[in-house]
DNA sequence: GTTATTGTAACTAGAATAGTTACAAATGAA
DNA sequence: TTCATTTGTAACTATTCTAGTTACAATAAC
């Protein structure tokens, strides 16, 4: 996955339209909370919309907000809907296949990745979107209340 | 990790040195096989030496081979070595302090970070150079008379 | 119609990646 | 000693990746 920050701004969005609860969040809006421009966070919403995780709506009275119960989307969902890069990358070139080595190291490589992917799932889907909220700092955490309430940032 | 291809190199080479047995190799032998420039491959072979993995030696008669049996080097060990990036990156720039859910969710994501970083160690801690030599395919597998022989590339 | 918002194309600056040339330092052999 | 060979490493380059930015058509509510 790596060097890009695709994850965590998937993950910060959804937060937050988790947090705002049916109330739908304006890209702007996140963008504040993100750090970003708008439009890095309305493309990110256009690909979790893709994956079924948001729902969107133009005009003036526009926005996103989760498509499910923040209970049931997984980091796994997340994940997968961001299309992560590989873990690690193959060689860039394809070793020699007059090596005994060369020829198959890559099968091997990608046996091991392989196992790490299926590790990385694992972790993966066993967190979701409402877990990420438990976890934030107390005094960030939505009221017990289950009340609608305006957003903040 | 990601889009750069240093473990896959790194482990590449490892095994070469582990077939090769005594043997020390050259910076350009094993270019050949791996298909690189022989100082992208110095380059790594000073990283694996700093981590203790390899020995090298300048001169005429010089080249590099393993510092341990390739039973006793573990992939983890190569992945801590070569120091790869992480498995996915935070935000570019620092989300929001003023938002609830900007303010911690870095926290969170680099909990989250710490479980995959586990779960992948834990695959890696368990895979060693010999283990990748035993799956390389068959007909490219060193003869089980563990016998010195001139490596081929 | 006016206004606010998304969706998306097009461009840019900066960083990361690995490939390349070049050469000093080390080593062993003639 | 002198020569040949190899590592270690600096410096530069081309390419790709990343995310930031501007711009604007399409959409929807009022």
């Amino acid at each position: 996955m790596s060097t890009n920050s695709r994850f965590a701004v998937a993950v910060h969005v959804l937060t937050l339209m988790a947090w705002s609860d049916e109330e739908s969040l304006k890209s702007d809006q996140m963008a504040v909370s993100v750090n970003t421009n708008p439009v890095v966070v309305r493309r990110m919403l256009c690909d979790l919309a893709e994956g079924k995780l948001v729902v969107s709506h133009t005009g003036s009275t526009g926005g996103s907000r989760l498509a499910r119960n923040p209970e049931q989307i997984t980091l796994l969902d997340v994940y997968r809907t961001i299309e992560a890069t590989d873990v690690f990358s193959l060689h860039p070139k394809r070793p020699s296949h007059r090596c005994p080595v060369g020829s198959s190291i890559g099968t091997v490589l990608q046996g091991v990745r392989a196992e790490i992917d299926s590790a990385i799932e694992g972790v993966l889907a066993g967190i979701t979107i409402e877990d990420v909220m438990l976890r934030l700092k107390p005094q960030a955490r939505r009221p017990e209340v289950k009340k609608k309430r305006a957003s903040n940032h």
